[in-house]
DNA sequence: CATACTACTATCCTAAAGGATACCACTACC
DNA sequence: GGTAGTGGTATCCTTTAGGATAGTAGTATG
């Protein structure tokens, strides 16, 4: 075969591990609807919780601890009356705005691909006997 | 602060929906792997698996599956002697470059800062007390 | 006739993600 | 003293992703 000269496995490899370590962080079920619902201002435990309303303490618990390591978020303890916990955005996690535009695009134009590719398949399928 | 006009909680819901789409289709251990080293050209199953090395039959014939369905790969059978498949990247798949190329820049990036961070704490830890 | 190659599939299993439910310590209010 | 609100933990369970291992059908070659 041939020589791929600039496409060498170890850059393949290397790119993939870049796109795997983007893709771990941004991994689960909510940490992406965390930062959106983040982008409007500090929000406190309950108040997140109640805005993603499915989400149990447990998993947001966790959910925040993982983005606060990875520095997206950071945590405050305000000493009120109650304690009052509020989380808000890094300015770090602003680094993640062109790959989130880049998902968001290409995550509706896949849909409406997927769209219209159904609505062909609708026209041109066969009906399956009985 | 400002009043997010255009952050809506429906426009908020639909960017998370579709950032999700995208990583659907882009979720697993393999779909990467899989797409990049198809990018040389196309390559027949057992080759597949001889160049990803971990992976088992199983996996990689599920991951197929979803790549084809999703129109990311093509696969071609032809009646050779013993029967030959070849899967191949389709044209749609380079509608992922951007969002490859963002998702690898930021998880270089990222690599780098976990990093810097790892050393700048190692410097300014305080020993613990024995 | 046995082995090897093609491209897989079937069955079973483990580990991790996610979730339901209950509970904790603290204080304020009634 | 009971209830409600603060921000969570603890324990148990289900679901899913991924993997190990073996086997399949067909042909060709030794």
């Amino acid at each position: 075969m041939q020589k791929p000269e600039n496409h060498t496995q170890e850059a393949c490899n290397a790119s993939v591990q870049a796109v795997r370590d983007a893709l771990y962080v941004l991994s689960g079920k909510w940490k992406l609807p965390l930062i959106i619902s983040l982008t409007e201002g500090p929000l406190r435990f309950n108040q997140i919780q109640r805005s993603l309303e499915d989400i149990t303490p447990k998993i947001l618990s966790k959910e925040l601890r993982e983005l606060e390591l990875n520095e997206f978020v950071t945590r405050k303890v305000y000493p009120t009356v109650p304690v009052t916990v509020t989380y808000e955005l890094t300015p770090y996690s602003q680094s993640l705005n062109k790959v989130l535009e880049e998902l968001r695009n290409w995550g509706l134009a896949h849909r409406e691909k997927i769209k219209s590719s159904r609505h062909q398949n609708a026209k041109t399928e066969q009906p399956a006997e009985a």
